[in-house]
DNA sequence: TATTGTTATACTCTATAACTATA
DNA sequence: TATAGTTATAGAGTATAACAATA
């Protein structure tokens, strides 16, 4: 939606600039071959052995959105399905030796776009900008609500 | 993207609370059967006289969107297709005396949904939030740059 | 009975293409 | 030749449902 000038448009700020900045990294990160999700559960499937269920919970994704994305991670060869030893249903996604140097790439991507962004701004416009979205995110934006896409899925 | 520890996660940040902001947003003008467009294009119908072009373009829609959109206000008598003066092929979007009443109650909804979220924020870290999303927006993020997407679509 | 992961499918949202009528 | 608006359609992305294996 486009600024209107009754108030300081969050919406609009909000949107644009997380949508730039998503844009960016799709591009950024699309150069090695990954989305955002493949970092993503590249990242946290080395800090330490998760399920993809685990993964996904993580990853805020559902799991079969979890299953496209580790399907394209063991075709490019990053990760691997292996059975875990204490549940046989589940499969503990490992990272490979090509897994992991490519996340470290990712990861450089990641702060590197992170850091172009907030590079741009005033030392003290930066903290500020990361500490009051902080707090929105941990605060009154933590959740989002009642919505009623949820509360329609749950009926049908 | 979940946060990752190596940097403030400005991506998840970002995401995260226009993520949260917009589905609150949409349930707040869902009760009175408005989506965020329909408001976004009964407010700028409303300033001037405007076609469909014109606002789609402000509120960055494409030409289909914005039928759709419409179709939308013209159904629930809150704005009517009127044949330019100047240019037969276009349509002035008129809005109705009961659109420019709804529009003054989902202009209200809109700023109390932001007051909501900015005034859970420090009085300090609000300004500061504002103005550093405003740098961002009309500075370093302000284009979604060349983008992989854009030049697909080009492409095909 | 509930859960993990998979497959197949449906749905939503939006863009693309093709068209009419004007410019 | 280009543009405004419309329609129909296709595509991306994601969720839902049903299933097999296991808990």
């Amino acid at each position: 939606m486009a600024p209107n000038r009754t108030s300081p448009d969050l919406s609009y700020l909000l949107d644009h600039t997380s949508h730039v900045l998503r844009t960016r990294m799709a591009a950024a990160l699309a150069e090695i071959g990954l989305t955002a999700r493949m970092h993503c559960v590249l990242v946290h499937a080395i800090e330490e052995e998760r399920t993809q269920a685990q993964l996904a919970e993580i990853g805020d994704m559902d799991k079969t959105t979890m299953v496209v994305t580790v399907d394209a991670l063991d075709e490019a060869g990053l990760a691997e399905r292996r059975p875990s030893s204490t549940d046989r249903r589940a499969r503990i996604i490992a990272v490979t030796e090509k897994g992991v140097e490519v996340a470290r790439q990712s990861q450089e991507i990641v702060d590197r776009v992170h850091a172009e962004a907030l590079g741009s701004l005033a030392v003290e416009d930066r903290d500020a900008l990361l500490s009051a979205l902080t707090a929105l995110a941990t605060g009154h934006l933590a959740q989002p609500a009642e919505s009623q896409a949820r509360r329609a899925r749950q009926r049908s």
